[in-house]
DNA sequence: CTGAAATTGAGATTGAATCTCAAAACGGAG
DNA sequence: CTCCGTTTTGAGATTCAATCTCAATTTCAG
């Protein structure tokens, strides 16, 4: 595992250091969800000097790395839509540009009610987001 | 539309104020997403005296109330989870207690990937948490 | 080793969201 | 309509996660 996390630090061209590898390490031997904060006083409680800064600075990058998945915050803050007059609808948004693209799929509604059912579990609302690169931005990374 | 709102209002022992109709009036004007802020400056703009309080106060009204939805802040600030040696899943999480169920099903992945290809996107990573009520706290909610 | 470049920590800063509380608005009773 | 208890509001203070600043430190290619 040290060994992927190395070889995806050495891949971008930055420094594999002291504070990156302890805090990869603190969070494999984390179960079950945290947030930053929480880490910070971990890693402070075992005798660690890693600061805030590093550990916000670190995130994004394990989240790229794939050792790390974001779990609740989507975007910067909170964004809202009206829904009186249209439609129920689901959001692909583009990690470049930005854009967003709506989409609705009935056959994606029924099958969380399956999976309710199934854990027995009353839904009232949810949120799906897909992120990932819009056709124009596709296009336009395959030219440079 | 108005009287929808203000029966939802009513219905709940609360009082009709002009601050929440030019809130929900503004709302129901506007095309796409909005954050508060730009609610808050748009309806300065138009004249109105509303506070920024009173929009924050009134937008998880206007979400009970099923007059718009929230489409990116889920949780109060960044969750985070160990992504190795652990299988991708999604969150379905209770909104009387906090519990949160993890659940995995490859036909909704794969819907997702289907989707996103009759859309030309590509797919990077995506989040999807269901909201609702778990079955331990749908039982107790009966007994009272 | 050496030195340029990247990274760090402490503390300052930002900014969305929330809180405080006196003043104003609402709405049922008369 | 008026009165009056209750709710709601606005301005500004406050909170706190997240980000930024910058001098000191660390990494690593040569």
């Amino acid at each position: 595992m040290d060994n992927r996390f190395r070889d995806f630090i050495a891949g971008k061209g930055l420094k594999a250091t002291k504070e990156r590898a302890e805090i990869l390490q603190e969070i494999i031997g984390t179960v079950g969800h945290f947030d930053p904060d929480e880490l910070y006083f971990r890693l402070r409680a075992k005798g660690s000097k890693v600061s805030r800064a590093s550990i916000y600075r670190t995130i994004p990058l394990l989240i790229e790395g794939r050792f790390i998945d974001e779990v609740e915050r989507v975007g910067k803050h909170a964004h809202y839509e009206c829904v009186v007059g249209g439609q129920h609808h689901d959001h692909m948004i583009c990690i470049k540009c930005g854009a967003v693209l709506e989409f609705y799929s009935p056959t994606l509604e029924d099958l969380q009610d399956d999976l309710c059912r199934q854990h027995r579990f009353s839904k009232v609302r949810h949120h799906l987001e897909i992120l990932g690169v819009c056709s124009a931005c596709d296009a336009g990374e395959t030219q440079e």
